[in-house]
RNA sequence: GCGCCUCUAGCUCAAUGGUAGAGCAGUGGACUUUUAAUCCAUUGGUUCUGGGUUCGAGCCCCAGGGGGCGCACCA
Protein backbone atom coordinates (compact mmCIF):
# COMPACT_ATOMS: atom_id res chain seq x y z
CA UNK A 1 0.00 0.00 0.00
CA UNK A 2 0.77 3.42 -0.61
CA UNK A 3 1.72 5.33 2.42
CA UNK A 4 0.38 8.55 1.55
CA UNK A 5 -1.92 9.29 3.68
CA UNK A 6 -3.90 10.94 0.28
CA UNK A 7 -4.17 7.09 -1.31
CA UNK A 8 -5.92 5.41 1.94
CA UNK A 9 -8.77 3.52 0.10
CA UNK A 10 -11.64 6.24 0.78
CA UNK A 11 -9.36 8.83 -0.82
CA UNK A 12 -8.33 6.98 -3.39
CA UNK A 13 -11.99 6.23 -4.90
CA UNK A 14 -13.30 9.58 -4.22
CA UNK A 15 -10.41 10.31 -6.65
CA UNK A 16 -11.53 7.99 -9.06
CA UNK A 17 -15.12 9.20 -8.67
CA UNK A 18 -14.46 12.92 -9.77
CA UNK A 19 -13.15 14.72 -12.63
CA UNK A 20 -10.36 17.25 -11.35
CA UNK A 21 -6.86 16.84 -13.06
CA UNK A 22 -5.31 14.99 -10.05
CA UNK A 23 -8.69 12.26 -10.42
CA UNK A 24 -8.33 12.17 -13.90
CA UNK A 25 -4.70 11.28 -13.60
CA UNK A 26 -4.97 8.83 -10.92
CA UNK A 27 -7.96 6.97 -13.41
CA UNK A 28 -5.45 6.78 -15.86
CA UNK A 29 -2.79 5.49 -13.20
CA UNK A 30 -5.11 3.29 -12.66
CA UNK A 31 -5.62 1.96 -15.97
CA UNK A 32 -1.78 1.61 -16.45
CA UNK A 33 -2.09 -0.92 -13.12
CA UNK A 34 -5.03 -3.13 -14.58
CA UNK A 35 -2.43 -3.22 -18.46
CA UNK A 36 -0.04 -4.17 -15.76
CA UNK A 37 -1.52 -6.19 -14.47
CA UNK A 38 -2.82 -8.71 -17.30
CA UNK A 39 0.62 -8.74 -18.19
CA UNK A 40 0.62 -6.09 -20.69
CA UNK A 41 3.55 -3.41 -21.21
CA UNK A 42 1.89 0.08 -21.30
CA UNK A 43 5.14 1.47 -22.54
CA UNK A 44 6.41 -0.46 -25.30
CA UNK A 45 9.75 -0.52 -26.54
CA UNK A 46 9.16 0.20 -30.70
CA UNK A 47 6.47 -0.51 -33.20
CA UNK A 48 6.91 -1.52 -36.77
CA UNK A 49 4.72 0.47 -39.33
CA UNK A 50 4.39 0.00 -43.11
CA UNK A 51 2.44 3.21 -43.78
CA UNK A 52 2.56 6.43 -42.38
CA UNK A 53 -1.18 7.97 -42.20
CA UNK A 54 -0.59 10.10 -45.59
CA UNK A 55 0.27 6.99 -47.39
CA UNK A 56 -2.48 5.14 -46.77
CA UNK A 57 -4.51 7.92 -48.10
CA UNK A 58 -2.58 8.39 -51.26
CA UNK A 59 -2.50 4.91 -51.62
CA UNK A 60 -6.26 4.43 -50.87
CA UNK A 61 -7.91 7.76 -51.10
CA UNK A 62 -10.08 6.73 -53.51
CA UNK A 63 -12.10 4.15 -52.49
CA UNK A 64 -16.00 3.79 -53.04
CA UNK A 65 -18.27 4.12 -49.90
CA UNK A 66 -18.28 0.95 -48.31
CA UNK A 67 -15.51 -0.76 -50.00
CA UNK A 68 -13.26 -3.56 -47.90
CA UNK A 69 -9.90 -3.40 -49.45
CA UNK A 70 -7.56 -6.64 -48.45
CA UNK A 71 -4.65 -3.94 -47.96
CA UNK A 72 -3.37 -5.04 -44.62
CA UNK A 73 -1.34 -1.91 -42.89
CA UNK A 74 0.35 -1.49 -39.92
CA UNK A 75 0.20 2.47 -38.49
CA UNK A 76 0.81 4.36 -35.60
CA UNK A 77 -0.59 7.69 -33.75
CA UNK A 78 -2.15 8.88 -31.19
CA UNK A 79 -5.64 9.14 -30.65
CA UNK A 80 -7.26 12.53 -30.81
CA UNK A 81 -11.04 11.42 -30.57
CA UNK A 82 -13.23 8.67 -29.89
CA UNK A 83 -16.89 8.08 -30.47
CA UNK A 84 -18.43 4.91 -29.31
CA UNK A 85 -21.67 3.32 -30.79
CA UNK A 86 -22.78 0.56 -28.97
CA UNK A 87 -20.43 -2.72 -30.59
CA UNK A 88 -18.37 -0.35 -32.63
CA UNK A 89 -16.11 2.50 -31.85
CA UNK A 90 -14.85 4.83 -33.89
CA UNK A 91 -11.70 6.72 -33.39
CA UNK A 92 -9.17 9.54 -35.14
CA UNK A 93 -5.70 8.92 -34.73
CA UNK A 94 -3.04 11.16 -35.91
CA UNK A 95 0.74 10.92 -36.91
CA UNK A 96 2.64 13.57 -38.19
CA UNK A 97 1.40 13.02 -41.72
CA UNK A 98 -2.34 12.84 -41.34
CA UNK A 99 -5.16 11.41 -39.57
CA UNK A 100 -7.42 8.42 -40.24
CA UNK A 101 -10.38 6.81 -38.68
CA UNK A 102 -10.00 3.54 -36.88
CA UNK A 103 -13.63 1.48 -37.06
CA UNK A 104 -13.51 -0.60 -34.31
CA UNK A 105 -15.92 -3.88 -34.72
CA UNK A 106 -16.79 -5.80 -31.23
CA UNK A 107 -16.94 -9.07 -33.76
CA UNK A 108 -13.91 -8.82 -35.22
CA UNK A 109 -11.54 -7.85 -32.26
CA UNK A 110 -13.03 -9.90 -30.11
CA UNK A 111 -14.66 -8.54 -26.22
CA UNK A 112 -11.70 -7.92 -24.31
CA UNK A 113 -9.58 -6.59 -26.95
CA UNK A 114 -13.17 -4.26 -27.14
CA UNK A 115 -13.27 -3.17 -24.26
CA UNK A 116 -9.27 -2.77 -23.98
CA UNK A 117 -10.19 0.03 -27.07
CA UNK A 118 -12.71 1.66 -24.92
CA UNK A 119 -10.47 2.23 -22.07
CA UNK A 120 -8.12 3.75 -24.22
CA UNK A 121 -7.96 7.93 -23.63
CA UNK A 122 -7.71 10.54 -25.49
CA UNK A 123 -4.41 11.59 -26.03
CA UNK A 124 -3.06 7.85 -25.79
CA UNK A 125 -0.15 6.74 -28.11
CA UNK A 126 -1.72 3.75 -30.09
CA UNK A 127 -0.30 1.21 -33.12
CA UNK A 128 -2.30 -0.37 -34.90
CA UNK A 129 -2.83 -3.67 -37.59
CA UNK A 130 -5.51 -3.62 -39.98
CA UNK A 131 -7.37 -3.55 -43.48
CA UNK A 132 -7.67 -0.57 -45.22
CA UNK A 133 -11.75 0.20 -46.08
CA UNK A 134 -14.34 2.94 -46.32
CA UNK A 135 -17.88 3.54 -44.32
CA UNK A 136 -21.05 3.43 -45.64
CA UNK A 137 -20.42 7.14 -45.88
CA UNK A 138 -17.43 7.24 -47.24
CA UNK A 139 -15.02 8.31 -44.69
CA UNK A 140 -11.23 6.31 -45.69
CA UNK A 141 -10.49 4.42 -41.89
CA UNK A 142 -8.51 1.20 -41.04
CA UNK A 143 -10.16 -1.83 -39.86
CA UNK A 144 -8.46 -2.77 -36.44
CA UNK A 145 -7.51 -6.37 -36.53
CA UNK A 146 -4.87 -5.52 -33.38
CA UNK A 147 -4.65 -2.67 -31.51
CA UNK A 148 -1.52 -1.80 -29.02
CA UNK A 149 -0.88 0.98 -26.23
CA UNK A 150 2.43 2.34 -27.35
CA UNK A 151 2.50 5.11 -25.00
CA UNK A 152 -0.54 5.84 -22.39
CA UNK A 153 -1.24 9.65 -22.02
CA UNK A 154 -2.00 10.75 -18.14
CA UNK A 155 -3.16 14.14 -18.84
CA UNK A 156 -6.28 15.29 -20.28
CA UNK A 157 -6.35 16.95 -23.92
CA UNK A 158 -6.91 20.08 -24.10
CA UNK A 159 -10.79 21.10 -25.63
CA UNK A 160 -11.29 18.74 -28.71
CA UNK A 161 -13.21 22.04 -30.17
CA UNK A 162 -12.06 25.19 -29.06
CA UNK A 163 -8.60 23.49 -28.36
CA UNK A 164 -5.82 25.60 -26.47
CA UNK A 165 -5.81 29.55 -27.04
CA UNK A 166 -4.04 30.71 -23.71
CA UNK A 167 -0.98 31.78 -24.97
CA UNK A 168 0.98 32.00 -21.65
CA UNK A 169 0.13 28.00 -21.93
CA UNK A 170 0.60 27.47 -25.72
CA UNK A 171 4.36 29.17 -25.31
CA UNK A 172 5.19 27.00 -21.99
CA UNK A 173 3.46 23.96 -23.06
CA UNK A 174 4.69 24.30 -26.68
CA UNK A 175 4.18 20.44 -26.86
CA UNK A 176 0.08 20.87 -26.30
CA UNK A 177 -0.10 23.60 -28.35
CA UNK A 178 1.71 21.38 -30.84
CA UNK A 179 -0.81 18.77 -29.98
CA UNK A 180 -4.15 20.73 -30.59
CA UNK A 181 -3.25 23.73 -32.54
CA UNK A 182 -2.70 22.89 -36.14
CA UNK A 183 -2.11 26.60 -36.94
CA UNK A 184 0.97 25.74 -34.35
CA UNK A 185 1.98 22.67 -36.86
CA UNK A 186 1.89 24.90 -39.53
CA UNK A 187 4.23 27.52 -38.52
CA UNK A 188 7.00 25.32 -37.55
CA UNK A 189 6.51 23.38 -40.65
CA UNK A 190 7.31 26.70 -42.52
CA UNK A 191 10.39 27.46 -40.51
CA UNK A 192 11.50 23.90 -41.68
CA UNK A 193 11.09 24.68 -44.95
CA UNK A 194 12.50 28.22 -45.03
CA UNK A 195 15.73 27.06 -43.12
CA UNK A 196 15.90 24.26 -45.92
CA UNK A 197 15.20 26.74 -48.86
CA UNK A 198 17.95 29.11 -47.69
CA UNK A 199 20.40 26.27 -47.33
CA UNK A 200 19.14 24.81 -50.84
CA UNK A 201 19.85 28.39 -52.17
CA UNK A 202 23.09 28.85 -50.79
CA UNK A 203 24.24 25.60 -51.70
CA UNK A 204 23.38 26.85 -55.23
CA UNK A 205 25.75 29.15 -55.11
CA UNK A 206 28.88 27.33 -54.00
CA UNK A 207 28.38 28.60 -50.43
CA UNK A 208 29.89 26.75 -47.91
CA UNK A 209 28.23 25.68 -44.78
CA UNK A 210 30.22 26.79 -41.73
CA UNK A 211 30.06 26.51 -37.59
CA UNK A 212 32.12 29.49 -35.96
CA UNK A 213 32.18 29.77 -31.91
CA UNK A 214 29.06 30.90 -29.92
CA UNK A 215 31.37 32.34 -26.83
CA UNK A 216 33.34 34.90 -27.44
CA UNK A 217 36.04 37.23 -25.61
CA UNK A 218 34.38 39.91 -27.65
CA UNK A 219 31.00 40.41 -28.82
CA UNK A 220 31.82 41.77 -32.17
CA UNK A 221 29.99 42.30 -35.46
CA UNK A 222 27.09 44.07 -34.16
CA UNK A 223 26.06 46.80 -31.61
CA UNK A 224 23.79 45.39 -28.96
CA UNK A 225 24.63 44.37 -25.26
CA UNK A 226 25.94 40.71 -24.53
CA UNK A 227 24.69 37.99 -22.12
CA UNK A 228 28.00 37.43 -19.66
CA UNK A 229 29.30 33.61 -18.75
CA UNK A 230 32.23 32.01 -17.46
CA UNK A 231 34.67 29.56 -18.25
CA UNK A 232 35.31 27.88 -14.86
CA UNK A 233 38.77 26.25 -15.83
CA UNK A 234 40.13 29.07 -17.92
CA UNK A 235 39.05 31.33 -15.31
CA UNK A 236 37.63 34.20 -17.69
CA UNK A 237 34.53 35.89 -18.69
CA UNK A 238 33.02 35.24 -22.18
CA UNK A 239 30.25 36.49 -24.15
CA UNK A 240 27.33 34.85 -26.33
CA UNK A 241 27.83 36.19 -29.53
CA UNK A 242 25.53 38.94 -30.76
CA UNK A 243 26.21 38.31 -34.67
CA UNK A 244 28.47 36.05 -36.74
CA UNK A 245 30.04 38.39 -38.68
CA UNK A 246 33.54 38.87 -37.63
CA UNK A 247 34.61 35.02 -37.65
CA UNK A 248 33.19 34.48 -40.94
CA UNK A 249 34.50 37.16 -42.62
CA UNK A 250 38.18 35.71 -41.26
CA UNK A 251 37.23 32.86 -43.03
CA UNK A 252 37.12 34.67 -46.18
CA UNK A 253 40.72 35.92 -45.37
CA UNK A 254 41.54 32.01 -45.12
CA UNK A 255 40.17 31.83 -48.81
CA UNK A 256 37.23 29.80 -48.04
CA UNK A 257 35.33 32.45 -51.01
CA UNK A 258 31.88 31.97 -49.87
CA UNK A 259 30.45 30.81 -46.54
CA UNK A 260 27.58 31.08 -44.32
CA UNK A 261 26.61 29.91 -41.25
CA UNK A 262 22.87 29.75 -39.73
CA UNK A 263 22.75 29.87 -36.20
CA UNK A 264 21.45 31.33 -32.68
CA UNK A 265 22.70 34.57 -31.51
CA UNK A 266 21.97 36.71 -28.23
CA UNK A 267 21.23 39.83 -27.54
CA UNK A 268 20.38 40.87 -23.60
CA UNK A 269 17.94 43.19 -24.35
CA UNK A 270 14.49 43.98 -23.93
CA UNK A 271 11.70 41.51 -25.28
CA UNK A 272 8.62 42.32 -27.38
CA UNK A 273 6.49 40.57 -30.24
CA UNK A 274 9.65 42.00 -32.71
CA UNK A 275 12.39 40.33 -30.37
CA UNK A 276 13.72 37.66 -28.37
CA UNK A 277 16.96 37.28 -26.45
CA UNK A 278 18.21 34.09 -28.53
CA UNK A 279 17.51 34.20 -32.28
CA UNK A 280 18.31 32.68 -34.88
CA UNK A 281 20.54 34.78 -37.93
CA UNK A 282 21.83 33.62 -41.72
CA UNK A 283 24.66 35.25 -42.53
CA UNK A 284 26.62 34.80 -45.99
CA UNK A 285 30.20 36.22 -46.99
CA UNK A 286 31.08 36.25 -50.44
CA UNK A 287 34.63 37.23 -52.01
CA UNK A 288 34.80 39.12 -54.90
CA UNK A 289 31.38 40.09 -54.78
CA UNK A 290 29.80 43.77 -53.48
CA UNK A 291 26.88 45.09 -51.65
CA UNK A 292 24.70 44.94 -55.33
CA UNK A 293 25.37 41.44 -55.42
CA UNK A 294 24.29 40.93 -52.04
CA UNK A 295 20.81 42.35 -52.63
CA UNK A 296 20.20 40.30 -55.53
CA UNK A 297 21.03 37.53 -53.37
CA UNK A 298 19.30 38.28 -50.40
CA UNK A 299 15.95 38.87 -53.33
CA UNK A 300 16.83 35.12 -54.10
CA UNK A 301 16.69 33.19 -50.98
CA UNK A 302 13.72 35.12 -49.90
CA UNK A 303 11.82 34.21 -52.66
CA UNK A 304 13.10 31.19 -52.86
CA UNK A 305 12.09 30.50 -49.41
CA UNK A 306 8.14 31.98 -50.08
CA UNK A 307 7.70 29.19 -52.85
CA UNK A 308 9.46 26.50 -50.95
CA UNK A 309 7.63 27.06 -47.75
CA UNK A 310 4.30 28.48 -48.64
CA UNK A 311 4.18 27.25 -52.55
CA UNK A 312 3.57 31.04 -53.21
CA UNK A 313 5.36 34.41 -53.61
CA UNK A 314 2.21 36.35 -52.90
CA UNK A 315 2.02 37.29 -49.20
CA UNK A 316 0.02 39.54 -47.17
CA UNK A 317 1.48 42.48 -45.07
CA UNK A 318 -0.41 44.18 -42.84
CA UNK A 319 -3.41 45.08 -45.22
CA UNK A 320 -1.68 44.81 -48.54
CA UNK A 321 -1.21 42.15 -50.68
CA UNK A 322 1.93 41.93 -51.94
CA UNK A 323 3.90 39.49 -55.12
CA UNK A 324 7.09 39.18 -53.40
CA UNK A 325 8.26 37.97 -56.99
CA UNK A 326 8.25 41.66 -57.96
CA UNK A 327 11.75 43.63 -57.90
CA UNK A 328 11.91 45.47 -54.72
CA UNK A 329 12.52 49.31 -53.92
CA UNK A 330 15.69 50.69 -53.41
CA UNK A 331 15.78 53.96 -51.67
CA UNK A 332 19.37 55.78 -49.96
CA UNK A 333 18.20 56.53 -46.43
CA UNK A 334 18.79 60.30 -46.98
CA UNK A 335 16.29 60.26 -49.63
CA UNK A 336 13.94 58.75 -47.78
CA UNK A 337 14.53 61.07 -44.75
CA UNK A 338 14.40 63.88 -47.54
CA UNK A 339 11.12 62.55 -48.60
CA UNK A 340 9.60 62.28 -45.30
CA UNK A 341 10.19 65.68 -43.79
CA UNK A 342 10.83 67.82 -47.01
CA UNK A 343 14.81 68.90 -46.05
CA UNK A 344 18.12 67.27 -47.65
CA UNK A 345 20.27 65.89 -45.37
CA UNK A 346 23.63 64.96 -45.15
CA UNK A 347 26.39 63.48 -42.78
CA UNK A 348 28.64 66.36 -44.29
CA UNK A 349 26.59 68.70 -42.88
CA UNK A 350 27.45 70.70 -39.79
CA UNK A 351 26.41 68.80 -36.59
CA UNK A 352 24.29 71.72 -35.16
CA UNK A 353 22.48 72.01 -38.23
CA UNK A 354 21.60 68.33 -38.32
CA UNK A 355 20.89 68.87 -34.56
CA UNK A 356 18.39 71.94 -35.24
CA UNK A 357 16.54 69.73 -37.75
CA UNK A 358 16.12 66.63 -35.75
CA UNK A 359 14.47 68.93 -32.68
CA UNK A 360 12.32 70.41 -35.33
CA UNK A 361 10.82 66.09 -35.45
CA UNK A 362 10.82 65.09 -32.47
CA UNK A 363 14.02 63.34 -31.84
CA UNK A 364 16.10 64.48 -29.24
CA UNK A 365 20.16 63.94 -29.65
CA UNK A 366 22.99 62.55 -27.11
CA UNK A 367 25.81 64.76 -26.76
CA UNK A 368 27.85 62.16 -28.59
CA UNK A 369 26.64 61.47 -31.37
CA UNK A 370 27.82 62.62 -34.83
CA UNK A 371 25.60 63.73 -38.23
CA UNK A 372 25.61 59.88 -39.10
CA UNK A 373 23.46 58.76 -36.15
CA UNK A 374 21.36 61.81 -35.89
CA UNK A 375 20.34 60.93 -39.43
CA UNK A 376 20.22 57.36 -38.34
CA UNK A 377 17.80 58.44 -35.55
CA UNK A 378 15.72 60.85 -38.54
CA UNK A 379 15.11 57.72 -40.53
CA UNK A 380 13.70 55.70 -37.69
CA UNK A 381 11.72 58.14 -36.63
CA UNK A 382 10.36 59.73 -39.82
CA UNK A 383 10.43 57.36 -42.58
CA UNK A 384 10.92 53.88 -40.92
CA UNK A 385 7.30 53.21 -40.29
CA UNK A 386 6.04 53.85 -44.17
CA UNK A 387 8.11 50.76 -45.27
CA UNK A 388 5.18 48.22 -45.62
CA UNK A 389 6.53 46.87 -48.92
CA UNK A 390 9.96 45.02 -49.75
CA UNK A 391 12.42 48.22 -49.38
CA UNK A 392 15.90 47.88 -49.59
CA UNK A 393 17.05 51.26 -47.54
CA UNK A 394 20.60 51.90 -48.59
CA UNK A 395 23.58 54.64 -48.45
CA UNK A 396 24.09 54.08 -44.60
CA UNK A 397 25.88 56.76 -43.01
CA UNK A 398 29.68 55.55 -42.11
CA UNK A 399 29.47 56.77 -38.75
CA UNK A 400 26.44 53.93 -38.08
CA UNK A 401 28.15 51.33 -39.81
CA UNK A 402 32.12 50.67 -38.64
CA UNK A 403 32.61 47.24 -40.80
CA UNK A 404 30.65 48.63 -43.84
CA UNK A 405 33.00 50.17 -46.68
CA UNK A 406 32.77 53.33 -47.98
CA UNK A 407 30.46 54.49 -50.90
CA UNK A 408 32.41 54.26 -54.22
CA UNK A 409 31.10 57.56 -54.63
CA UNK A 410 30.46 59.26 -51.48
CA UNK A 411 32.88 59.08 -48.44
CA UNK A 412 30.59 60.11 -46.15
CA UNK A 413 27.85 56.94 -46.78
CA UNK A 414 28.82 53.13 -47.14
CA UNK A 415 27.75 50.85 -49.99
CA UNK A 416 25.22 49.02 -46.96
CA UNK A 417 21.69 48.36 -47.44
CA UNK A 418 19.16 47.10 -44.92
CA UNK A 419 15.55 45.59 -45.92
CA UNK A 420 12.56 46.43 -43.90
CA UNK A 421 9.35 44.34 -45.10
CA UNK A 422 6.02 45.27 -42.72
CA UNK A 423 8.42 48.12 -41.13
CA UNK A 424 10.70 45.19 -39.50
CA UNK A 425 14.16 44.78 -40.49
CA UNK A 426 14.57 41.73 -42.06
CA UNK A 427 18.15 41.91 -43.14
CA UNK A 428 20.89 43.60 -43.49
CA UNK A 429 24.50 43.36 -45.85
CA UNK A 430 27.22 45.77 -47.38
CA UNK A 431 30.65 45.59 -49.31
CA UNK A 432 32.56 44.86 -46.61
CA UNK A 433 35.56 47.03 -45.37
CA UNK A 434 39.04 45.09 -45.92
CA UNK A 435 40.88 48.01 -45.39
CA UNK A 436 42.79 46.88 -42.25
CA UNK A 437 43.83 50.47 -41.93
CA UNK A 438 40.95 52.19 -42.09
CA UNK A 439 38.67 49.48 -39.78
CA UNK A 440 41.56 50.22 -36.79
CA UNK A 441 40.44 53.77 -36.81
CA UNK A 442 36.88 52.11 -37.20
CA UNK A 443 37.20 49.94 -34.55
CA UNK A 444 39.09 52.96 -31.90
CA UNK A 445 36.03 55.29 -32.66
CA UNK A 446 33.84 52.43 -31.52
CA UNK A 447 36.18 52.09 -28.45
CA UNK A 448 35.73 55.55 -27.52
CA UNK A 449 32.28 55.48 -27.53
CA UNK A 450 32.22 52.11 -24.74
CA UNK A 451 34.78 54.50 -22.88
CA UNK A 452 32.43 57.18 -23.23
CA UNK A 453 30.24 54.59 -21.73
CA UNK A 454 28.42 52.83 -24.75
CA UNK A 455 28.02 49.53 -23.30
CA UNK A 456 26.73 48.50 -27.14
CA UNK A 457 29.79 49.50 -28.40
CA UNK A 458 32.55 47.05 -29.31
CA UNK A 459 36.52 47.65 -28.52
CA UNK A 460 38.97 46.76 -30.74
CA UNK A 461 38.97 43.40 -31.54
CA UNK A 462 43.24 42.81 -32.62
CA UNK A 463 42.79 39.32 -33.47
CA UNK A 464 40.20 40.52 -36.20
CA UNK A 465 42.41 43.09 -37.57
CA UNK A 466 45.24 41.02 -38.17
CA UNK A 467 43.77 38.96 -40.01
CA UNK A 468 42.42 41.60 -42.52
CA UNK A 469 46.08 42.05 -42.53
CA UNK A 470 46.28 39.37 -44.31
CA UNK A 471 44.23 40.41 -46.85
CA UNK A 472 40.35 39.93 -47.15
CA UNK A 473 39.36 40.15 -50.70
CA UNK A 474 36.53 42.45 -51.80
CA UNK A 475 33.77 40.80 -50.07
CA UNK A 476 29.71 41.01 -50.06
CA UNK A 477 28.61 40.32 -46.37
CA UNK A 478 24.75 39.74 -45.76
CA UNK A 479 23.19 38.89 -42.11
CA UNK A 480 19.44 37.81 -41.78
CA UNK A 481 17.26 37.48 -39.61
CA UNK A 482 15.23 34.25 -39.96
CA UNK A 483 12.93 34.59 -37.00
CA UNK A 484 11.33 37.28 -38.96
CA UNK A 485 11.54 35.77 -42.54
CA UNK A 486 9.33 33.27 -40.99
CA UNK A 487 7.02 35.15 -39.45
CA UNK A 488 6.57 37.17 -42.89
CA UNK A 489 5.91 33.55 -44.76
CA UNK A 490 3.48 32.44 -42.01
CA UNK A 491 2.07 35.89 -41.48
CA UNK A 492 1.97 35.56 -38.11
CA UNK A 493 2.58 38.51 -35.85
CA UNK A 494 4.83 37.81 -32.50
CA UNK A 495 8.61 36.43 -32.97
CA UNK A 496 7.08 34.09 -30.18
CA UNK A 497 4.90 31.92 -32.63
CA UNK A 498 7.91 30.99 -34.51
CA UNK A 499 10.34 30.04 -31.98
CA UNK A 500 9.57 26.87 -30.23
CA UNK A 501 10.46 27.89 -26.94
CA UNK A 502 10.21 31.62 -26.50
CA UNK A 503 12.25 33.14 -23.56
CA UNK A 504 9.55 33.52 -20.52
CA UNK A 505 9.64 34.22 -16.72
CA UNK A 506 10.07 31.02 -14.76
CA UNK A 507 6.99 29.03 -13.89
CA UNK A 508 6.08 29.03 -10.45
CA UNK A 509 5.01 24.73 -9.98
C1' G B 1 11.63 49.93 -17.00
C1' C B 2 6.49 52.64 -17.93
C1' G B 3 1.14 52.49 -19.39
C1' C B 4 -3.27 49.76 -20.61
C1' C B 5 -5.69 44.99 -20.59
C1' U B 6 -6.08 40.13 -18.60
C1' C B 7 -6.03 35.69 -14.98
C1' U B 8 -12.91 31.54 -12.75
C1' A B 9 -13.12 23.37 -13.36
C1' G B 10 -8.09 19.64 -17.31
C1' C B 11 -9.68 23.03 -21.85
C1' U B 12 -13.01 27.10 -23.87
C1' C B 13 -16.00 30.56 -21.54
C1' A B 14 -20.44 32.71 -18.26
C1' A B 15 -21.86 34.88 -13.56
C1' U B 16 -25.86 44.05 -11.24
C1' G B 17 -21.68 43.50 -4.74
C1' G B 18 -26.37 38.67 -2.88
C1' U B 19 -26.40 30.26 -3.04
C1' A B 20 -19.94 30.06 -8.45
C1' G B 21 -22.56 28.04 -13.75
C1' A B 22 -22.38 26.08 -19.06
C1' G B 23 -20.09 23.40 -23.25
C1' C B 24 -16.16 19.99 -24.11
C1' A B 25 -13.22 16.35 -21.53
C1' G B 26 -14.24 12.63 -17.40
C1' U B 27 -17.73 8.86 -14.97
C1' G B 28 -22.36 5.47 -15.41
C1' G B 29 -26.10 3.86 -19.01
C1' A B 30 -28.36 3.14 -24.44
C1' C B 31 -26.77 2.44 -29.45
C1' U B 32 -23.12 -2.27 -35.42
C1' U B 33 -21.40 2.85 -40.04
C1' U B 34 -20.16 7.43 -36.49
C1' U B 35 -17.65 12.28 -38.19
C1' A B 36 -17.02 18.03 -32.71
C1' A B 37 -21.61 11.24 -33.13
C1' U B 38 -26.33 11.46 -30.54
C1' C B 39 -29.53 10.68 -26.18
C1' C B 40 -30.23 10.08 -20.56
C1' A B 41 -27.84 10.65 -15.84
C1' U B 42 -23.64 12.52 -13.21
C1' U B 43 -18.64 14.00 -10.74
C1' G B 44 -15.46 18.03 -10.64
C1' G B 45 -13.80 24.97 -7.78
C1' U B 46 -7.98 27.76 -2.65
C1' U B 47 -12.33 32.34 -8.77
C1' C B 48 -3.50 33.73 -9.52
C1' U B 49 -1.56 35.21 -4.22
C1' G B 50 -1.87 38.39 0.17
C1' G B 51 -4.26 42.32 2.52
C1' G B 52 -8.53 45.87 2.82
C1' U B 53 -13.74 48.02 2.27
C1' U B 54 -18.63 45.75 3.11
C1' C B 55 -23.91 42.58 6.70
C1' G B 56 -21.96 40.11 2.26
C1' A B 57 -16.35 40.25 -2.69
C1' G B 58 -15.12 36.19 -8.57
C1' C B 59 -16.84 41.40 -9.02
C1' C B 60 -14.79 47.35 -5.49
C1' C B 61 -9.71 49.23 -3.33
C1' C B 62 -4.25 48.35 -2.26
C1' A B 63 0.17 45.39 -2.86
C1' G B 64 2.46 41.33 -5.31
C1' G B 65 2.86 37.38 -9.34
C1' G B 66 2.11 35.36 -14.58
C1' G B 67 0.75 36.61 -19.51
C1' G B 68 -0.79 39.87 -23.69
C1' C B 69 -0.56 44.56 -26.27
C1' G B 70 1.74 49.34 -26.75
C1' C B 71 5.88 52.49 -25.45
C1' A B 72 10.98 52.49 -24.18
C1' C B 73 15.15 49.48 -25.55
C1' C B 74 16.81 47.26 -30.19
C1' A B 75 23.00 48.53 -36.36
Amino acid sequence: MNESPDASPDAESDLLSGSGLEAEKAKRLAKLDDIRTNGNNPYPYRFDRTHTLSEVRAEHGELEPGTETAARVSIAGRMMLKREQGKLIFATVRDRSDEIQLFVSKAIVGDQAFTDIGNLDLGDWVGVEGIVMTTRKGELSVRVDSLQLLSKALRPLPDKWKGLTDTDTRYRQRYTDLIVNEEARRTFQVRHAVISSFRRTLHGHGYIEVETPMLHLEAGGAHARPFITHHNTLDMTLYLRIALELHLKRLIVGGMERVFEIGRVFRNEGISTRHNPEFTMMESYQAFADCSDVIALTEELIVNAARDAIGTTVVTIDDHTVDLAQPWRQARMIDLVEDAIGVAVHPSQPLEKLRAVAGDHGVSCAPRWGTGKIIEELFEATAEHKLVLPTFVTGHPVEISPLARADRNDPHLTERFELFVGRRELANGYSELNDPVEQRIRFQDEQLAKDAGDDEANGVDEDYLRALEFGLPPTGGLGIGMDRVVMLLSGVHSIKEVILFPTLRPEVF
